[in-house]
DNA sequence: ACCTGAACACCGTTCAAGT
DNA sequence: ACCTGAACACCGTTCAAGT
């Protein structure tokens, strides 16, 4: 009876909706839906990521979610993990140290902003997952063998992915706000804004207001703090100042 | 005729509540709103903050709200921008202008923790109101009397308060989610679980678990931030490094 | 164990209508 | 000009019920 065991496809069934591919049958996980999730936030940023938008995109309802994450505060700590485990790490170069704790900060950084704002959600938590840890053991290794303290190395370890974090939060602020050139025109009316303030009251504003929204763009700004980060920190190896 | 010009008081009306006190009556305005949404995050943290909850609090409806404000992210800024207007400013000295500047970032830190978690809304945006400008052009003169370029000055600017709001930013998000005997216990747990973690694949952080999660509290891990930041800057004063 | 529909208790914002 | 009630289009999370 060959008929029998013939594969046959569903038939169609009255009320319910005809499902894209097998990807919305295949059974939940907590990949899928931290895949799901980024996929949301690449799209339409953070503002777009919710429990529903999430669930939708899975072919779910939403109270499905929660039989693999507890809330939506873990699904945003394992999208900051993901990013954290996808990051590039510099083989430890003892020469070099300092340029590669930089180029660690600027891994996270743009790291970061390749989601568009997700950074909004890496200030929340103390990352802990594989990636993370990874990340933390090789920036370690990177200021160890610059020669700093065990207290410097320890404290380096948050302030520098603080800055790394801090910064693409607000750079994401005002990507999702507006585009390069209305960004552009924004930062320049406020260097009129400056320039024309009562130079009695506010005369050091008055007088830097070039400078104050100058410098080349967000990225010669970021390497500033990055350079008085690395070089405090180097500094403080060599026996404080 | 007497009896005609004696003020009466009003005579109850049916289906509707009393209200208490003459505050309810004054019209509204941004001060008012203002007053309300920090009265409301000072007794429930930011979360408390509601258009609604405002509202409530002033015996109106949200919709009201929006003839004074253009929408929740102003008040937010609002609220920022009054932190930045009651903030201390220290009296230029040149002799003194490092331990000035970092008076202004500890002032900025621990005036914003003083609001809850109020920080969360620091990092999103720009505050350019009257107290912020006074802040920044006290900021910048303390700068230039320590012989800084211009352009340092202008990234300092930025660099600064950003670390005092990115700081205050994470701390207050654990001050929220638990007790202050809560915290240490779970940096405690976070020291042990790094001691615990596998050696060969982690060795970093394994030899670091202890000064990683130490160093005499939030305070001084604040300060060690603020000591590379303000160093570094000075550096760069000297003539970069 | 995993998934679901429905509900609960909220949001920010808009808008026509009132004064 | 200022304020309002009601509605719109959402939220995160819970829970009893299903398989």
């Amino acid at each position: 009876m060959v008929f029998v065991s013939s594969p046959l496809p569903d038939p169609p069934r009255r009320g319910r909706p005809a499902r894209a591919a097998q990807s919305e049958r295949t059974p939940l996980s907590r990949e899928r839906i931290v895949d799901a999730a980024m996929a949301i936030v690449d799209a339409g940023g953070l503002d777009a990521l919710s429990m529903r938008s999430v669930a939708q995109a899975l072919g779910t309802g939403p109270a499905s979610l929660y039989a693999h994450i507890a809330d939506k505060d873990e699904l945003l700590a394992l999208l900051i993990e993901r990013v954290a485990g996808e990051l590039e790490l510099p083989e430890p170069d003892p020469e070099r140290w300092q340029e590669q704790l930089k180029a660690m900060v600027r891994a996270t950084h743009y790291g970061l902003l390749a989601h568009r704002d997700l950074a909004r959600a890496g200030l929340a938590n103390i990352p802990l997952g594989e990636g993370a840890l990874r990340f933390s053991d090789r920036m370690i290794e990177i200021m160890r063998s610059g020669g700093l303290p065990g207290q410097v190395v320890a404290y380096g370890c948050d302030l520098l992915p603080l800055y790394a974090v801090a910064t693409a939060y607000e750079q994401a602020l005002y990507a999702e706000r507006m585009t390069t050139e209305e960004g552009e025109r924004y930062i320049a009316e406020i260097g009129e804004y400056f320039a024309a303030l009562p130079a009695d009251r506010f005369p050091n504003i008055v007088a830097l207001a070039g400078p104050l929204v100058a410098g080349g763009g967000e990225g010669e700004r970021f390497e500033f703090g990055l350079d008085v980060l690395v070089a405090g920190l180097a500094a403080y190896g060599r026996g404080g100042w």
